[in-house]
DNA sequence: CATGAATGAGAATTCATTCAT
DNA sequence: AATGAATGAATTCTCATTCAT
């Protein structure tokens, strides 16, 4: 993977794509100005320019950044134990990236939720490695008998996915009351596997 | 002596709604323009503003709508039977709404997704009725040992709504093709009661 | 004069003459809004326009209302004594007629400081029999030997209108604190004729 | 590392103040157009506001600019002499502003007779090391006992100033007819002065 | 006569983008 | 490379005026 340092090659780039995700977290693409992105960057507002063909570019390369950033996170997540257990590790590994690359994920998880025709295909395609390494566990627990068969394995990470991510929308709509980032992970996987209905056999 | 009758009066208003959802539900907020709106409402710019003070204004009463819309369908659901029925219901009842009413309920969907700090509470605010029905649900089934009771009614609430609402986004996302509107009350059911895993005593 | 019936004949023409008044001393031409002005005069804002062609027409009927009135009050002021006791009795009356007819005066002074091309006109053409009463009294003055001969009485009088209008304006800017209107005759009639430096012959 | 420097874009301040001036005495504030007036300084609408805030913020900097040039001038006079000289010679400079920086004294002037309750406070605050100055010279008049002593040398520094402003007001409003501005020191200083009444003694 | 909904020209203001230095 | 002045398209909002009822 060269491309983290081809396209991260000088440090105005990366100082800009910074300011970009903190001002496109906090204000949306439309509200967010180029001048206080640059600023934000220790710019001048021409001098974006150089650097980027436009707002709406620089758009495209925050999302494309903060998931590619979240993917390399995954990749050095364990490859065995239980599934509950790998997920639980992909959910962790999620957690700790968001924390330290809160503005990036704000901004892909927005625009993942915001169905916009212009920015959910960059979305989709930039997500779809994360979303292969759940689907892959998910297929070796199907594989295993312990996730249902009844339903593809692709439906399945993007429910988990999902989960995941509606958590966070809440934890950021809820200021921070609920959940907190540290349940996150058991949340998502204990609502993800085992639903909230109390079966024959459990106790309750 | 009004001659042009108070309903003649909530009828351009209605017009301009409608025609408000459709704007905010393709482009957003920013991005649909007031003379848009208005035209597609069939009047002239200057029309809008004798019915509200600004383009604001609209898209908090058409998130306000939008939420009114879907609570009073929700009033219809029955109030008996499993909880399994009771939810099934309730969604298939908000996937309802959701056909006749698309527009609204986008946008009440996008901006409870937004978490943004100007629209964030109002859409809360507007969905408190919706969150209180279906925790009613939710309690009752921790009564009758149906439901798991390690978690708040609140919490079970949220996370069912949440996982609808998911659904919805997909079915945005995906252009239609997973999942369909039909299967969204099942799926949305099944994913928060039962889970993902299969447990001892289940047929795969 | 039966103008003054003729024109005001309609209550509805009058109340609107008022309120435009109040409205343009508060506000200004470009400020005051028909609305406001038809509302305040009881009337919806289609209303006004079955009395005035339009803001503009209203504004310079309210100026030559205004002349009307002041020059309606000169009339009955006494046509013998001094110079001094005339034009004192004429500032009096100016002064009588400001604190019951303020909008309409302030509407007019503030025009005739205006210079605008426009109105100045109108206000010049309207305050001329106003200014004609002042200059027979100073042309009697001058033939008495009581005012000074070296100047036309044209441009005597608009000097003594120019006084007493400097302090109203003296008056309304400082919020009434210097001069107060008790105090405007004897101020204008004393600065127009006296001046300010001492003479051979006068006690300090 | 300005490329064009603090003089340039002193320069183009100074040419939309200008601008400003001119529209802003021909029309006044709310007639005068951002558009108009950034044209008339030779830059496109979007240049104007490069430089200064809203329109209402150019029209305060042009007033206070105004009273700045005027204050500038008053600077240079005599300080000695009779007070009849003296205060002839700060109409005759006063006079020289006018024919150089008309459109700004126009301004100026207007918003002085205007008591509108947004500007005049501002000019009122710019005018008052002018008013000073003349109340300067009339205190040292009383004291020599050149000026009477019954009045606070506030507001016989008022009545100058406002006889000065009177003229100029009637200049314009008379098309340049009367007074001609050669005429207005003598004529402010003898109207202020010795008024219009002949005295015991006097040669008429 | 009275009304007030509809209109649309007009104005202020914003801001992404260009480009000469 | 960096800069920031200049630009003008786009947008919101106001309000005088019209006119059908």
């Amino acid at each position: 993977m060269p491309r983290i340092t081809a396209e991260a090659k000088t440090q105005a780039r990366r100082r800009l794509l910074e300011a970009g995700a903190e001002h496109f977290a906090r204000d949306g693409l439309e509200r967010a100005s180029v001048d206080a992105i640059a600023v934000g960057a220790g710019y001048a507002k021409g001098t974006f320019y150089n650097y980027f063909d436009s707002k709406g570019a620089l758009f495209g390369e925050v999302i494309a950044e903060g998931a590619r950033r979240a993917v390399a996170r995954y990749a050095e997540v364990e490859e065995h134990g239980s599934v509950r257990e790998r997920l639980t590790a992909l959910a962790a590994a999620d957690v700790t990236v968001l924390r330290e690359e809160e503005a990036f994920i704000k901004v892909v998880v927005r625009e993942a939720m915001s169905f916009r025709a212009e920015t959910y295909p960059v979305v989709v395609q930039h997500l779809a490695p994360y979303l292969s390494k759940v689907e892959s566990v998910l297929s070796d627990g199907i594989a295993a008998g312990e996730i249902r068969s009844d339903r593809p394995s692709v439906q399945l990470a993007l429910m988990f996915v999902g989960t995941l991510t509606l958590l966070y929308v809440q934890h950021w709509g809820s200021g921070g009351a609920w959940p907190s980032l540290d349940d996150v992970p058991d949340l998502a996987v204990g609502a993800f596997l085992d639903g909230a209905a109390v079966r024959k056999g459990d106790t309750a």
